[in-house]
RNA sequence: GGGUCGCUAGCUCAGCGGUAGAGCACUCGGCUUUUAACCGAUUGGUCCUGAGUUCGAAUCUCAGGCGACCCA
């Protein structure tokens, strides 16, 4: 640093002007020929990546955000600025240079230096230029170091922001509105989870930061936007695990007239329209497994999906007790808190089903008693109408026909109610203002929530949902 | 919550009861076609923390911290 300076060099550059990105120049001239000179003037910035110095010859990689370039520096034309630029520059180190354009003789596109700023000096060494970071802990906790040194995680975050943004596109193109709801809430309503907690100081109030978008999103149907769609943050306070970041990102879409049946279609069209932009195609492979997302995805109950699985047929059971009896038999457990055949039937299908649904598989028809706030089925009675899809043995959406009929919801709400004055923590409360919508009328409408951070995971082969959070949550260091 | 594994130089790792090591990076010297450049030299440590066992602990034991994976 004071060397830097000594020489006249400000070590902290103020801006600089770059000519070209490197990705743009390698294509550009792909067509130079090996040994070759190309006389057009090219500035470049970017970070220095690998130095190889040889007495008075020396090459550096450069890398931007697009790519890397090689650094041709001759001391014979560089004269005293070879020696600093050497002796200056680790790596690390943002610079920036003027020059022309060669081709080695060993054909690596280069800028041929005729001048270098240096624009930002690194003070801490870059990670093993071979190994990289391998330590997982350090990715996440330093992950500026990650993205500097793993092209792998840059392209997740890449693919990441295109995941996000092409749904946006495909939804506004059919004339989605995206409406931003409350995340600080008096009720946290909408799912079962536990919420943060955390307290308005001048309000002397306490709230809750939201564990879904759901509750506000109908309210605006109520209102009369018939296709609301939200894409934003959601917290829910449990555990973490490759599956489960307290905060994640979930787009919760509602289409007035319409059913889950409606939200089936649109949600294959969608997530298959994303996984070209994003993908290339709709055939990936996630950790090993070839996934086709080509449309139509398998449909099928989830009664049908146990039986298949257990050889159990839960539209035959009387009670729970003949339902508790049944699984036991057949080595299945049975949680006393699974209180009903509906709560051991989706005990079954967790147990026996989930995991094994690789390729998209749309799973209708769950039981009322775990789904508060979806339509009760239009035949099946005890159903609703409702499906969660499953994608690499992972829930990657939930949607159903919305319920809208605010007798059945209050009834719903307050059973959930009573279960969590009972103890259970996850279980929803009554949001009086929410029923008070529904009563004003709400259309029929079909709703769809689908976990951004899982589906990034599936289209960028990431096997952690640390992986596609830029900044997962980790306990403070030691 | 339970189990298994990991934590040693800036990074990647070895060492597993007897003086704390290597490669890369850094610093210095040499080198005009390298791309993990190469050759030589120097430098660099709270061996995650604490307690215990021992003549002696990075190493063995216990407790704790942080993380990974699996299970619930």
């Amino acid at each position: 640093m004071s060397a830097l300076r000594d020489q006249g060099r400000e070590p902290y550059a103020l801006t600089f002007d770059p000519s070209d990105r490197m990705a743009r120049l390698q294509s550009d001239h792909a067509d130079l020929p090996k040994g070759e000179e190309r006389d057009c003037a090219v500035a470049v910035a970017g970070r220095v990546m690998t130095r190889r110095v040889m007495g008075k010859l020396a090459f550096f990689t450069l890398a931007d955000e697009t790519g890397t370039i090689q650094l041709f520096l001759e001391k014979a034309a560089l004269g005293e600025a070879f020696a600093q630029i050497t002796s200056l520059v680790d790596a690390g180190d943002l610079i920036g240079v003027r020059g022309t354009l060669r081709r080695t003789d060993r054909g690596e596109l280069s800028v041929k230096v005729a001048e270098w700023t240096m624009l930002t000096k690194s003070l801490q060494p870059l990670p093993d230029k071979w190994h990289g970071l391998a330590d997982v802990e350090k990715r996440y906790r330093q992950r500026y170091l990650d993205l500097i040194v793993t092209p792998q995680s840059r392209e997740t975050f890449r693919r990441r922001a295109l995941t996000v943004s092409a749904i946006r596109r495909w939804l506004d193109e059919r004339e989605f509105l995206e409406i931003e709801t409350p995340v600080l809430q008096s009720e946290a309503g909408g799912a079962d989870a536990r919420p943060f907690i955390t307290h308005h100081n001048t309000l002397d109030l306490p709230l809750y930061l939201r564990i879904a978008t759901e509750l506000h999103l109908k309210r605006l149907v109520v209102g009369g936007f018939e296709r609301v769609y939200e894409l934003g943050r959601i917290f829910r306070n449990e555990g973490v695990s490759t599956r489960h970041n307290p905060e994640f990102t979930s787009v919760e879409v509602y289409q007035a007239y319409a059913d889950y049946l409606g939200m089936i279609e649109l949600t294959e069209s969608m997530i298959a329209s994303v996984c070209e932009q994003v993908c290339g195609g709709t055939r990936l492979t996630y950790q090993g497994t070839e996934i086709d997302l080509t449309p139509p995805w398998r449909r099928a109950t989830m009664h049908e999906l146990v039986e298949e699985a257990t050889g159990l047929d839960f539209t035959a059971f009387a009670d729970r007790a003949a339902a508790a009896e049944a699984m036991t038999a057949k080595g299945l457990p049975v949680p006393d808190k699974a209180d009903s055949v509906g709560r051991l039937l989706n005990e079954a299908f967790e147990h026996a089903v989930e995991a094994n649904l690789i390729q998209p598989t749309f799973v209708l028809d769950y039981p009322e008693e775990i789904s508060p706030l979806a339509r009760k089925h239009r035949s099946k009675p005890g159903l609703v109408e409702r499906f969660e899809l499953f994608i690499v043995g992972r829930e990657t959406a939930n949607a159903f026909s919305e319920l809208i009929d605010p007798v059945d919801q209050r009834g719903r709400l307050e059973a959930q109610q009573a279960r969590r004055a009972a103890g259970d923590e996850e279980a929803q409360g009554v949001d009086e203002d929410f029923l008070q919508a529904l009563e004003v009328g709400m259309p029929p409408t079909g709703g769809l929530g689908i976990g951004i951070d899982r589906l990034v995971m599936l289209l960028t082969d990431s096997p952690s949902i640390r992986d596609v959070i830029a900044f997962p949550l980790l306990r403070p260091e030691g």
